[in-house]
Parts: C-alpha cells; sequence; structure tokens
DNA sequence: ATGAAAGCGCTAACAG
DNA sequence: CTGTTAGCGCTTTCAT
C-alpha cells in the first residue's frame, strides 16, 4: 500500500508552496524555470499523483463522459452498441477523457455530477433521461438521433436515405414485390429505415402494401417469424428489404429451410455492414453505415463543447451511408 | 442549466444541520424519524442531488471500478471483450458501482485515485499496469488470467481442460493426426489451450509432431495462413483443434476453398461458442468458455473486497468449459 | 440524537 | 512570478 503523498509534501520538498506545485501540475505558464524544475524532481522522487478527485472538487469540472446506452436488450446486445463503444473508446482515449458506461434502465438516472458531459448512444424510451441531462446544464452529445425537437447536439445517420437508395437498387434490379422486415419501430433508426423504403416505393410509383411490411425488433426470432410469414403470402415477394444484417442472415435462413434460394428465388439486402454477413453461404448485399466514424465525431464534439465556454452552437451532423452490393440480390 | 443546491439549503429547509442532512443520505440509523421525514421532504422539494464528488474526497473512497482492457486489438475486437463488457456492465449496474472503461497501452496507466477498485480483462502486455495498481494497494481482481505468482485475486477459465476435453473428443472418434491452430501465445489462454492439446496427445500416445501446431494471433488472415500451411503438409491431418471460433470459421473457409469437406474431409473444433459459429455452412463443435459468469463472479468479488476492510483474502476461482458438439467433427 | 468545527486534497482569487 | 487565504461540497470526529 503506497502511502499517500499530497501536494504539500511536494512542496516542502521542492521549497516552494503549494500553489507553485500546483501550477506545475496545471502547465499553468507562470512558472519560473528553476522552480518548475525544483517541482518537477520533487514530484518524481517522491512519485506524487495529483488526487484527482480532489481536483474535479475544487475545478469544479470533470473530464470524464459517460456513455449511456439504453439496456434495451436489443439493442444493447448489438453490433450496434458494440462499434459505438469500441468508437467512443478510442477516441475518448486519445483525447484523455474518461469514459464511463452507463446502461440505462427506466429509472436509474445518470447522475451528471461526477461527469463532464454525456453522450447518448440512441434514445430509446430513456427519452427523460436525455431531458433531465439537458436540463442539468451539462454538455451532452445524442447519436443516432435526430433530436430536432431537443435542444442538443447530435451526431446521426441518414437512415433514410440510406434505406432508400437499398430499395431503389432492388427497384432498378427489376423487383416490384418488394417486402420489408423493420427493427423495433420505438427507435428512430428503425422508423427512418421504414420510412425510407416507403419513400422509394412512392417515387417509383409502386403500390405499398401493407403485407409486405412486417415489424421486427432487431432479434433474430422476430425476423424469423416475419419472414415466415412472407413466405406464406398469396404472391410472395420477390425481394426484402431487411432493417439489420442480423435480422438479414436469418430471414435468409428461414427461405433456405423453405427450399427457395437466395438469390435466385428471393433477393435481400440488410443493414449494418456486420462482418457476420461475409461468413454466411451467400455474401449479404447491405448498407453501411459509419458507426465507428459517428462514434469518433461525437466524441470529439463532445469534447469541443466541455472544453469551450462559448454558448451553446447547435451542431447537427448527418453522417452518410453507403451500399454494398455482394452476391444476394439478383436481377428479375 | 438547473441551480445546484447544496446541503446546506436542504438543512435550512429542514431546519436542522447539515450533518443531520449528511445522516440522512447516508442512512445512518442515528436519526429521529421526524428529522428524517423533514429532511427527505426538503430532498424532493429541492430536488437535491448529492454532489459525488464531494462525497468521495470527503470518504476517500470511491464506487467506480475501472475495468481494463488491453488495448491490443486482437483481443480488444474481440468476441471476449464484448462478452466481457457485457458481462461487467451488467453486474457493475446492479451492484450500483460506475463503470469505467480503460483501454490500456503500454504508458497510460490507470489512475487508481478516482477508483474504487479495478478489474483486468486478461493481461497481455500490460503486466505493469497490474503491478502499478497492486503497489497502490488498490483492490483488483483479474480476469482469464491465472497470475498464481502475484498477490492478487483472480476469475480464470479452465483453459487447459477445456482443450485437452476437445481433443480427446476428436481422438474419441478416431482422430491421431489432430492438429492444432493456437492464438496468440503472449495470452495466457492461447498457451493453455496449446498445452491441454499436448497433454490430450500424450495421455493417449500419439506423438506430438511440432508440425501440427501452427501459431495464429486470433486473428482470421492468421487462421488463413495456418490452415492453409496444415493443407500444403506431406500427411494432412484429419482433424485440427482451433483456438477460436472465429479462428475455426476461417479455417473452414480454406478447407472448402480446397476443394475438401468438414467434416467429411477434416473435422473441426473451436473455442468460445461465439454465436457467429452457428450460422456458418456447418455448425461449429466448440469449447463453451463462460464469459459472462466470469465477469460476473469477478464483479462481485471485487465488490466484496472493497466494502470489506477486511484483511487480504486470497480468492482464486477458475470456472469449468463445457464441450457443444454440432456438426464440424465425424467419426473415422 | 444532534450540531460545530475541522478536514478530504487541490485550485483560484488576490495581494505583493 | 509567488505565496496567502479561502473555499469546492460533503463527511466525520467530538462534544453536548
Amino acid at each position: 500500500m503506497a502511502e499517500k503523498i499530497r501536494i504539500e509534501e511536494v512542496a516542502k520538498l521542492a521549497g516552494v508552496s503549494p500553489t507553485t506545485v500546483s501550477r506545475v501540475i496545471n502547465k499553468l505558464p507562470t512558472v519560473q524555470e528553476a522552480n518548475r524544475l525544483k517541482v518537477e524532481e520533487a514530484i518524481r522522487k517522491l512519485k506524487f499523483k495529483p488526487n484527482v478527485i480532489a481536483q474535479r472538487l475544487a475545478k469544479g469540472k470533470s473530464d470524464t463522459i459517460a456513455l449511456v446506452i439504453p439496456r434495451y436488450e436489443g439493442i444493447f446486445f448489438s453490433f450496434y452498441a458494440n462499434q459505438i463503444i469500441r468508437g467512443v473508446g478510442v477516441a475518448s482515449e486519445s483525447l484523455k477523457l474518461d469514459l464511463l458506461l452507463h446502461l440505462s434502465t427506466e429509472k436509474s438516472s445518470l447522475d451528471t455530477a461526477s461527469v463532464g458531459g454525456v453522450l447518448f448512444a440512441d434514445i430509446i424510451s430513456n427519452k427523460e433521461e436525455l431531458d433531465s441531462v439537458l436540463e442539468s446544464g451539462t454538455p451532452c452529445v445524442v447519436m443516432n438521433y435526430k433530436a430536432d425537437d431537443l435542444d442538443t447536439d447530435y451526431v446521426a445517420i441518414d437512415n433514410k436515405t440510406g434505406a432508400k437508395n437499398a430499395v431503389e437498387y432492388l427497384i432498378h434490379l427489376g423487383h416490384r414485390n418488394i417486402a420489408h422486415i423493420s427493427g423495433n419501430l420505438v427507435s428512430q433508426a428503425a422508423a427512418d429505415r421504414l420510412e425510407g423504403y416507403k419513400q422509394a416505393l412512392e417515387k417509383n410509383n409502386i403500390n405499398i402494401e401493407e403485407d409486405f411490411i412486417k415489424k421486427g425488433d432487431y432479434s433474430r426470432p422476430s425476423a424469423r417469424k416475419a419472414m415466415s410469414a412472407l413466405l406464406k403470402l398469396n404472391s410472395v415477394p420477390t425481394a426484402v428489404f431487411v432493417a439489420s444484417d442480423d435480422m438479414a442472415q436469418e430471414a435468409i435462413s428461414v427461405i433456405l429451410e423453405n427450399k427457395l434460394k437466395v438469390p435466385g428465388d428471393i433477393s435481400v439486402v440488410g443493414f449494418d455492414d456486420n462482418p457476420i454477413c461475409l461468413y454466411g453461404s451467400v455474401g449479404l448485399t447491405t448498407v453501411k453505415q459509419p458507426l465507428i466514424e459517428m462514434a469518433a465525431k461525437a466524441t470529439s464534439l463532445l469534447h469541443k463543447i466541455m472544453s469551450t465556454k462559448a454558448a451553446k452552437t447547435s451542431t447537427k451532423i448527418i453522417l452518410p451511408t453507403e451500399l454494398i452490393i455482394r452476391d444476394s440480390c439478383r436481377q428479375i
């Protein structure tokens, strides 16, 4: 158990006041070179480490950011969450920010006091939490949710256009009976993808058939159920746009189990560009979203907000997606 | 920007001293019921939230734990890391501990001052970090690394027996030419799996052929290289035990690309029970390791250590693995 | 059971 | 450029 040495001992050893030591620690320019050297020497000798907690209390601010992820299984246990955690983890590391991981439930609201800023990974049934953070005045950036109604900065993905492009690709391939298996519509992303699907159809004068729209929740079982239902329709679709790669993969399994071929009988497009879809029975055509980039941008934006005391500037960033064409779709 | 109210305002409103308010907050029993009610009422009215930082400084301890993950790509971007983060995330949530995610690099040593305890997710080239935490006297538990030489508690997986069981299963199926593609041997887990492989062979009087042992690093490319080399051998093995499912999946791809069949020509066993192997061309037989359980156990162990000021008790837990038999191995 | 006073370890305002 | 003096907001002896 190493003895805790305080700034005072360092000061004594260096023959200066605690204040001067503090100045050295915080790299303030107003310290004579000679003194700085003495202090640094003393710090080294004593193996002094400033107590961060005391620093935070005195400075009244923290360089810790919280990443809150809805503790909604479908999202927390997903490719999405993984990417976000990785992206934010790496970004905060390089910005020298401490990262607090907070799995939000409906009640457990984040304690903003210990944190200098908050990053929301999507907003699903935890809007009150966002509100309370906003109200507390803590700097905040939300990801993947275009909170235009709220006074907060965000970095989101253009889900609507991504979905639209995917469906138009299918249409250009000659498909007209295109189904959609959605994600959980409580998430804005899922709703936007559904909307993009509809817009593509409308734009190309294809009737929107409610039977072709099946609600999933991002889970494999829900995709299985949805795909099975689609297969039982009188007129089976020739293509299906699925709101996640994971669900797309499951849909393909169902199709195959029913002795149909992908893309021979049914074309499939996913969403995510999850590496998992590289190793299936057929390379999945999908919509790639820049999750890591979104996470990195959000983190550095938050950092900027935290470090400038400037008046709140509303930054709203929307990142584009990219259609990745592999082998799961065919010309009709 | 909500006004920051302090304990003093609450005290005033309730007509008691700050001390009493503090007692109520900390649920000390020595407060009259009447006063407690008044204080609680005041807290509610003022929406008072104690300042955690000040609490920490005053109490001299923190209920934040750090999860340090080696920032070694092969591990950070793996199924392993995911499971650990999830396991620790959920466990710490329910224990009301704050979770700090720390990606350790060789230099960036964790600042133990702000943290009440530390969890290490494996030890790879960051042993000095462990040492420094240990030396600081901060409570600490390491996962997946049997640090018997160090004075620390740990929760690990019985990799050796897991590997041994997998290889013996292959032997019982009649295989004698069994190869191994290892993980990165700087990790103890990979070394143990290799050791288990060797022990199984020895126990069954099968010669250990160095040509059959290929060193991978948990990455897919390394597995590809290893499997290709194996296929070029004069006597190609009839079975291969691979140190991770991800690598096993890649090995299978290589085998298939060479017009051989799994398990027809070559049987394959993986390690992890990564869901990814459910959806490949063949269900992968694998060794399941209780990662989530390990994470949960480690977290609660750490919590116990942190909350009891008792003398250090050395707890060393080793969790068993389970062989999951699917379709990638055949009788010979 | 309760309050006054003294810190926890550091930073910030203000003189000098 | 440097030291002195107050705090940051809460907990904790120690009397009462």
